[in-house]
RNA sequence: CGGGACGUAGCGCAGUCUGGUAGCGCAUCACACUGGGGGUGUGGGGGUCGUAGGUUCGAAUCCUAUCGUCCCGACCA
C-alpha cells in the first residue's frame, strides 16, 4: 500500500490556521505586506478576486443598480450624525489629520505641525454617510427613487487581530447602497440583494450558504435589519460570507435625503446597503481547499485548464509545443458555463512533473500534461485537481485520453467539477449542522464533547432583546459561540425557547465563527 | 489593546542560555546522466541575522526601544 505524499507540509486536521496560512503562500495567492493587517495579493489570489467581481458585478447591473465612485476620505462629521453608526465604527478608524511633511532635522520626516487639517478626514470603513451626502442632493422627488447605486473599492478598518482574507485592515469589497419610497421597497431590494448573493455564493463560489436574517446584537450600525449569507468551513466555523442591510430612515435621517411624493408632502426615503468583501477569498480557502493546496472552482478559476509541455531542451519540443498550442486553441474556442473557456499554456521553463506541483496548490480545475508520445498518440494527459489522487496506486490520477475526445468532454468536466465541490461542501454542511436540541444544557454538553469540529446548532428561541438578549449572548460566549442567523427557509418554531423556556418564535443557527 | 511565543538565504529551521570567521534541509543556478511523470550525481550562487540605538577589543547571541507576525483573550459591519 502506497503512502500518499501531499503537496502541502500542514494538513488540515493537524492544524487548521497553519494550513490555511501554507495555502495561501504554497498556491501563491497573497503575502504579508510589512504594514500591519495589511497584505499583497498576488496574480493568483488577485485573478480569483477579478473573476469574483466580474460575475457578480454582470448580477448588480443586472438588478439596474447602476456603478460609481465615491472619495476614500470622509469628513468626520459625516460620522457624527448616526449615533449608533459612531458607537459602532468610532474605535477602528483610520484618521488623516495632516496634509504635508516636514523634515525633522535628523534625516527623518515628520507631519508637519503646520499643515494641520482644520476638520480630519476618516479613511472610509463604508461609504454610507458619504453615499447619504450625495443622495439627498440627488434625490427631490419621487421619481427619482429608487435611487440603486454600488461602488467598487476599499475600506479600512482598524482591526485588533487580522487574518490574510478574513480580516485585513484594509480590504477590497463592493457596497451596494440604494435609496426607496416605501419601507416595502427597501425591504424587497434587501432581500434581492441577499438573493444575488446567496446565487453568487452558490453558483459561482461554490460555496452553500445559508441566508437569514440577523439577531438584534448583530446587527450593523446604525441598520433596522441585517441579513447575512453564512457559509461553513471545514472546521466547523462559519464565516459571514455577504451582508445585506435594511436601514429604515436612520441614515436618510442623518443626511437628509427626503422627497416629495405624489401629494407633495416631504418624506424620508428609505435606505439599503449590502456587501461582500475579499474575505469571501478566504471562504473558498477554508471550503475547498484541501491537503494538497486550493481547489478553485471552475467558474472563478482564473485558469480552468492549465497545458503542461513535457521538454527536454531537444529538437522535438517545438512539436510538442506546437501541438499543446492546436490543443489549446481548440479548448480556448470552446465555451463552459457560458463563457469562453479559459486556458493557459505554461510555456515557463521547468520540467512539467515538477511545475505540476506548482498549479495543484494553486488549484487549477484540470491540468494537462503533454509529452511527445501523447502527442504521437494524439493525447492529453489529464488531471482532475478535485479528484487528484488514484487511492490504490497513491499516486496523481492521471488519465490520457485522445486530445478530440477531452476537448468534447471539456465544457463538461468543467461543470462536473464545479458541481462536485458545491456537492461536497454542501453535504459536509449538511452533516453537521444539528437540530432538536432542546436545551441550553446539551448546547454545553455538545460543544464541549471533545468533538474538534462540532458544526453548527439550529435552535429554537424566543427571540429575546434588550438586556434579555444580552445576557444569552454572554451565556453563548462562554462556549465560544455566535448567533449566526434565522435561515430564511428554517421551518416554523413548534417547541420552546432552550434559552428562556418560553414559547420559541423561531429557528436561529448557534456557531463558533470567523 | 492585555497575556504568551517569534523574526537568521525564496520556504522551513539550527545556532542565542555560555559573545569570537553565519550554518543545515528544501528550493535555485551550471554541467552531466535520466526520461510516461514530485529523477540522480557533482559543483556553485544567495543572508549588513526585522530595524534603530547601547554595552564590548569583538554582538545573530547581552541591554533598551521600535516595527512586524503567530497563538489565546478582549473587539469585530
Amino acid at each position: 500500500m502506497s503512502q500518499i505524499r501531499h503537496a502541502l507540509t500542514v494538513k488540515r486536521e493537524d492544524d487548521f490556521a497553519k494550513w490555511y496560512q501554507e495555502v495561501i503562500s504554497a498556491a501563491d495567492m497573497a503575502e504579508e505586506s510589512g504594514v500591519r493587517g495589511c497584505m499583497v495579493i498576488k496574480p493568483w489570489g488577485y485573478g480569483i478576486w477579478e473573476r469574483i467581481q466580474r460575475l457578480l458585478d454582470d448580477r448588480i447591473k443586472a438588478a439596474g443598480v447602476q456603478n460609481t465612485y465615491f472619495p476614500i476620505f470622509i469628513p468626520l462629521a459625516n460620522f457624527e450624525r448616526e449615533a449608533d453608526h459612531v458607537e459602532g465604527f468610532a474605535k477602528e478608524m483610520a484618521v488623516v489629520t495632516h496634509h504635508r511633511l516636514i523634515a525633522d532635522g535628523e534625516g527623518g520626516l515628520i507631519p508637519d505641525p503646520e499643515a494641520k487639517l482644520e476638520e480630519p478626514l476618516v479613511v472610509r470603513p463604508t461609504s454610507e454617510t458619504i453615499i447619504g451626502d450625495a443622495m439627498a442632493r440627488w434625490v427631490q422627488s419621487w421619481r427619482d427613487l429608487p435611487l440603486l447605486l454600488n461602488q467598487w473599492g476599499n475600506v479600512v478598518r482598524w482591526e485588533m487581530r487580522t487574518r490574510m482574507f478574513l480580516r485585513t485592515s484594509e480590504f477590497l469589497w463592493q457596497e451596494g447602497h440604494t435609496a426607496h419610497a416605501t419601507p416595502g421597497d427597501a425591504k424587497s431590494e434587501t432581500e434581492r440583494a441577499l438573493e444575488m448573493y446567496r446565487a453568487c455564493a452558490e453558483e459561482d463560489l461554490a460555496l452553500p450558504v445559508i441566508a437569514g436574517e440577523k439577531p438584534e446584537n448583530e446587527r450593523f450600525p446604525g441598520a433596522v435589519e441585517t441579513w447575512s449569507i453564512e457559509a461553513m468551513m471545514q472546521d466547523g466555523k462559519a464565516l459571514q460570507a455577504g451582508t445585506s442591510h435594511y436601514l429604515g430612515t436612520n441614515f436618510a435621517e442623518a443626511a437628509g435625503i427626503q422627497y416629495q411624493d405624489r401629494e407633495g408632502t416631504q418624506q424620508f426615503a428609505h435606505t439599503t446597503s449590502w456587501g461582500v468583501s475579499t474575505r469571501m477569498i478566504g471562504g473558498v480557502i477554508m471550503t475547498h481547499g484541501d491537503d494538497d493546496g486550493l481547489r478553485v472552482p471552475p467558474r472563478i478559476a482564473p485558469h480552468q485548464i492549465v497545458i503542461l509541455p513535457m521538454l527536454r531542451d531537444k529538437p522535438e519540443d517545438e512539436a510538442v509545443l506546437s501541438y499543446c498550442e492546436e490543443v489549446r486553441a481548440s479548448l480556448a474556442s470552446q465555451s463552459a458555463m457560458g463563457e469562453p473557456v479559459r486556458v493557459l499554456l505554461d510555456k515557463t521553463p521547468g520540467k512539467a512533473s515538477a511545475k505540476r506541483w506548482d498549479w495543484v496548490r494553486k488549484g487549477a480545475p484540470i491540468i494537462l500534461e503533454v509529452g511527445p508520445r501523447d502527442m504521437e498518440g494524439g493525447k492529453v494527459a489529464m488531471l482532475r485537481r478535485d479528484a487528484l489522487w488514484n487511492a490504490d496506486s497513491g499516486k496523481p490520477n492521471m488519465q490520457f485520453i485522445a486530445r478530440e475526445k477531452f476537448a468534447s468532454q471539456a465544457a463538461s468536466l468543467l461543470e462536473d467539477i464545479q458541481a462536485s465541490l458545491f456537492a461536497e461542501a454542501a453535504s459536509r454542511r449538511d452533516a453537521n449542522i444539528t437540530r432538536g436540541i432542546k436545551e441550553w444544557g446539551e448546547v454545553e454538553a455538545f460543544y464541549q464533547g471533545g468533538s474538534k469540529y462540532p458544526g453548527w446548532l439550529e435552535v429554537q428561541w424566543s427571540r429575546p432583546t434588550g438586556e434579555a438578549l444580552e445576557k444569552v449572548v454572554e451565556q453563548l460566549k462562554s462556549l465560544k459561540l455566535t448567533f449566526r442567523n434565522v435561515p430564511r427557509d428554517a421551518g416554523a418554531a413548534d417547541g420552546a425557547c432552550i434559552f428562556t423556556g418560553e414559547p420559541a418564535v423561531e429557528r436561529i443557527l448557534i456557531a463558533r465563527a470567523y
